[in-house]
DNA sequence: AACTGTTGCAACCGCAACTAT
DNA sequence: TATAGTTGCGGTTGCAACAGT
């Protein structure tokens, strides 16, 4: 790989849009030749025409080792919707309880429940008042008192839900909310190879790896976002989901 | 088969916070 | 201390794949 021509290649206009597999390859001997730092001038160095930004956020969504690219569990969600409610939006902070996953994968997941928890409830309130569109109230009324039950009077049924007795119904989706923890994983021949890569990579690495891969929690205390929990427990459910915790 | 609507998710954007000089 | 450059975060968008008609 020729370090000098890929530099100057990256000083002409950048390349957006999805990544294709070489400069998946590309990104990863870079990382892996100058570390998870210096985006900017990795992005340069390495030729591939993007921005030192979009560069991180690849490898930090896509090809970071130990991410999980299968589908959300059962108690995964339960602990994302625990963790929203007690702490609102702050994804990345929600990424760091759960190994494996990216702030964009428990955001998009967050919405992805939310439309399917709204048109639920708009459902429930257009039999409790037998309303039809158009008629009468308007549909932004109708949104508007879905929100209202979703942030407001739900919350203690999540709770209920999520900790309590019925906790089970999550993984079996026996409440008719539409979801689903058997949800069949697609994914590409490419995203195959790439998670063999990665598997190959974790079996072969040692202590010293594994160390690198850190982080700070909001205390300022070193974690590591993969393998371990925050001291700070905000739930007191981690001993109890030990299977969260193991990596293949 | 063709079209349309919906869904899931990768990637971008803007801004704030942080770091280096 | 001030400034410029870099990183991190949350919100948003675009699009491919899928489902329904």
């Amino acid at each position: 790989m020729d370090f000098q021509i890929g530099a100057m290649q990256g000083e002409h206009q950048l390349r957006k849009g999805t990544w294709h597999e070489e400069e998946d390859e590309r990104l990863i001997s870079f990382v892996k030749l100058m570390g998870e730092k210096r985006w900017d001038a990795l992005a340069k160095a390495s030729g591939l025409r993007r921005s030192g930004k979009s560069c991180r956020l690849r490898w930090l969504n896509y090809l970071r080792p130990n991410l999980k690219h299968d589908q959300i569990s059962g108690e995964e969600e339960t602990i994302i919707l625990k963790l929203h409610e007690r702490w609102g939006n702050k994804w990345s902070k929600i990424a760091r309880i759960l190994p494996g996953r990216t702030d964009n994968d428990i955001k998009n997941y967050w919405r992805t429940y939310l439309r399917k928890k709204l048109a639920k409830v708009e459902e429930e309130i257009k039999s409790e008042y037998g309303l039809e569109k158009g008629k009468e109230h308007s549909s932004s009324t109708s949104t508007a008192t879905a929100d209202h039950k979703i942030w407001n009077c739900d919350a203690d049924q999540y709770d209920e839900d999520l900790w309590g007795s019925k906790s089970s119904s999550w993984d079996g989706c026996s409440d008719g909310s539409g979801l689903s923890a058997d949800f069949e994983l697609t994914s590409s021949p490419y995203e195959n190879r790439l998670s063999d890569y990665w598997i190959s990579l974790s079996v072969l690495s040692n202590e010293e790896d594994s160390s690198e891969m850190k982080c700070y929690d909001e205390c300022n205390s070193m974690v590591d976002p993969y393998w371990t929990v925050p001291d700070d427990d905000p739930c007191d459910t981690w001993n109890s989901s030990g299977s969260l915790w193991d990596m293949n």
